[in-house]
RNA sequence: GCCGGAGUAGCUCAGGGGUAGAGCAAACGCCUCGUAAGCGUUAGGUCAGGGGUUCGAAUCCCCUCUCCGGCUCCA
């Protein structure tokens, strides 16, 4: 019986029975085959040379799409599974699964790899490669998958699963076969692995089985495959650009921060340049939160554990919290790793009506966690940090746009830096780690999911991510290479409200509970630095630079004039420093070039006798000569112009 | 916390049981220069810290600290 197809442009054709994938590629055109790794009929992706079973949906995946290269990556993990198999015979295999550019597959050969085994296996796998071996697949019983792999636990237990994201359900499983090599895989695989054609080792790393750091620990390898040599240089050259862009040495370098070791890991301390930025963007968080009908409030870094005690910190977060300090009387006391029990207080510190609601308190506030120490990473994850943190008390009824309005705020903070694609996610209960009823929860949950479709916009649930006293939408940005940072916050909370006993009086007067919106808008303004450090890559908009202009005399008998040209611009509100080395003008040029200064004003005798300056912006490539003074700060105090 | 790697001058790195090295940066001097590195001189290190082996340790061994890549965890 023959099949008929239909072509993503909506065509349809009709093939005998037993065409294979492959053929129908060949039949559209020869460079579609030879691009071609596997098909896709009725969104079931298919081995290339597996005959259709049916008619229906068709498509070709090639290697240089997202699909076929995790098919390609794929591949090239059983590849690396057999090369290790081979070099190693005692050793046991788990799973390798094709990720974001790239492959990793976990292994146990009872110690660790060496950086000498890795290349080993590397060539190993070339020779593999070279050969040319093809990949076939078959379906076998379950019982026959648990004779094969009789030697490997791990495949094993993933045989037994019942979880359909493991194996899928039903009694077969299929293998993928190649050379006396053989792998339990779902597949698509490329026909024969001389279809790898740019397969490189990156590193080794342990990783616990099945994700849990209860299981016993594996030896993990990670690796890359794209379509060909020059995807795989274009790879290893972005991540060249991102270690250029990478935070931890952009901020020494541009003497933004530093993590001195004296001060132990996790712990940063800000210089002049950096404390700039900082105070830059905490004057546009307070300006916002102004706007935004916030009121600030300011509270210690201590309290006593009873507080952490009522507040349910001690149950819920206790392992991110600094030991209790004995002062006197046997006091216990904690340093905060959160500011909601504080601003609790205040709401608390006397009888509140409805009319009083909503109450908006935010606070720039110093927080402390107890960070593991192999998960220190710069500012993007530190010990101690401060959050553009506020806590909005509400009636039930004022939930829904109290919501609304803290969405709002946070995307016009995120555009104010310049991000403009966010991802959101709603994380909702842990049930092993929350506090509260079931029903509050479904219930707020509900209202964060409502303001996220009210915004239009798109998320993606994290089941059993959210805080322990209440669901939350947490807010990514993706940074100027494309990598996702959680900056900022807003969660929901019927609970803390309930532990401290706050209320306020109703209209009917009765004695009614507010709930709370926790919201942080950069996140911690620490971690909302590096990320903007990595997504500018340390050339920061003029309004953000910590130096927005450098004044370079030709000579120092131009000195004076520079001096004017440094008094007139920062009467005119700018930041500008005037370099008085005595090095070559090449020489004071590149220096401000390299810091990421985005003006550079040179200033020689023409410009003396004419009152102008020399003007070059940071990015171009060539100056523009004899600029009016009165021009230039014209055109620069324009350019500084933040948002409001 | 776990697995691996690393720590030598401010930075980037060489050296690898027998007196501590380079380039850049710094200080000083000369040069006074028109858009990405002018020339010279000088200074700078308890080789992360502690302990051990040795006639002798930056080098070998042990412990600790810090950093890097992952896992787990998270703003």
């Amino acid at each position: 019986m023959p099949i008929e197809l239909e072509y993503p442009d909506g065509s349809r054709h009709t093939f005998p029975d037993g065409t294979t994938g492959f053929e129908v590629a060949q039949s559209i055109g020869p460079r579609l085959a030879a691009a071609a790794v596997a098909v896709e009929l009725d969104g079931q992706l298919l081995d290339l040379h597996r005959p259709l079973p049916s008619g229906g949906k068709f498509s070709v995946v090639t290697d240089s799409s997202e699909q076929g290269r995790s098919i390609l990556r794929h591949s090239a993990a059983h590849v690396l599974a057999q090369a290790v198999l081979s070099l190693f015979p005692d050793a046991t295999f788990a799973i390798g699964p094709p990720i974001e550019d790239g492959f990793y597959y976990d292994f146990d050969i009872g110690r660790p790899f060496t950086p000498e085994d890795l290349e080993r296996i590397e060539a190993k796998m070339m020779e593999i490669i070279a050969a040319d071996q093809p990949f076939v697949r078959e379906a076998i019983s379950r019982e026959e998958a648990l004779e094969l792999f009789a030697d490997h636990p791990f495949k094993l237990e993933i045989i037994r699963s019942t979880e359909p994201s493991e194996v899928a359900p039903g009694e077969e499983v299929t293998v993928y076969r190649n050379n006396g090599f053989v792998d339990l895989c779902r597949g698509p695989h490329v026909p024969s692995t001389g279809r790898l054609k740019a397969v490189k080792l990156l590193r080794t790393a342990g990783a616990y089985w099945r994700g849990d750091e209860k299981n016993p620990q594996l030896q993990r390898i990670y690796g890359t495959a794209w379509e060909d040599r020059r995807a795989l240089e274009a790879y290893l050259h972005r991540l060249e650009e991102a270690e250029k862009r990478d935070h931890r040495r952009l901020g020494p370098e541009l003497d933004l921060f530093s993590f001195p070791s004296e001060l132990g890991a996790g712990l940063a301390v800000w210089h002049g340049k950096g404390g700039m930025l900082r105070k830059l963007i905490e004057d546009h968080s307070r300006r916002l939160h102004e706007r935004f009908g916030f009121e600030f409030v300011f509270t210690p870094h201590l309290a006593r554990s009873e507080l952490w005690r009522i507040s349910g910190h001690l149950d819920f977060y206790a392992d991110a919290m600094y030991p209790g300090i004995e002062l006197d009387n046997d006091q216990e006391y904690r340093v905060k790793p959160m500011n909601c029990p504080f601003h609790i207080l205040i709401y608390k510190s006397r009888a509140r009506s409805y009319r009083d609601l909503p109450m908006r308190l935010s606070e720039l506030g110093g927080v402390y966690r107890y960070e593991r120490s192999g998960v220190i990473h710069g500012l993007l994850r530190a010990r101690g940090f401060t959050q553009d943190d506020s806590h909005t008390f509400t009636t039930r009824e004022g939930l829904r746009a109290e919501l609304d309005m803290h969405l709002e705020f946070v995307t016009q903070w995120l555009h104010d830096f310049g991000f403009d694609q966010f991802d959101a996610m709603l994380s909702t209960r842990d049930p092993s780690k929350s506090i509260g009823d079931e029903e509050l929860w479904d219930e707020a949950t509900e209202y964060l999911r409502r303001t996220l479709e009210a915004a239009g916009m798109d998320y993606q649930v994290e089941e059993g991510e959210g805080a322990f006293y209440g669901p939350k939408i947490d807010i990514n940005v993706r940074d100027a290479i494309g990598r996702r940072w959680q900056v900022s916050t807003i969660q929901v909370d019927f609970f803390l409200p309930d532990r401290f006993g706050l209320e306020y009086t109703s209209a009917d007067n009765r004695a009614e509970r507010p709930v709370m919106v926790h919201c942080a808008k950069a996140g911690s303004i620490e971690r909302f630095i590096g990320v903007l450090t990595e997504h500018y890559a340390g050339a920061f908009p003029m309004w953000l630079a910590p130096v927005q202009a450098t004044i370079v005399p030709v000579a120092d008998r131009h000195l004076d004039y520079a001096d004017t040209v440094q008094r007139r611009l920062r009467d005119a509100g700018l930041r500008v420093e005037v370099d008085r080395s005595g090095e070559t003008v090449g020489e004071k040029i590149r220096r401000a070039i390299t810091t990421k200064h985005p003006v550079v004003l040179v200033v020689g005798d023409k410009d003396v006798e004419a009152t102008t300056v020399g003007v070059r912006r940071y990015g171009e490539d060539s100056e523009r000569r004899g600029v009016p003074l009165d021009e230039a700060v014209a055109e620069l105090t324009e350019a500084a112009r933040g948002p409001r």
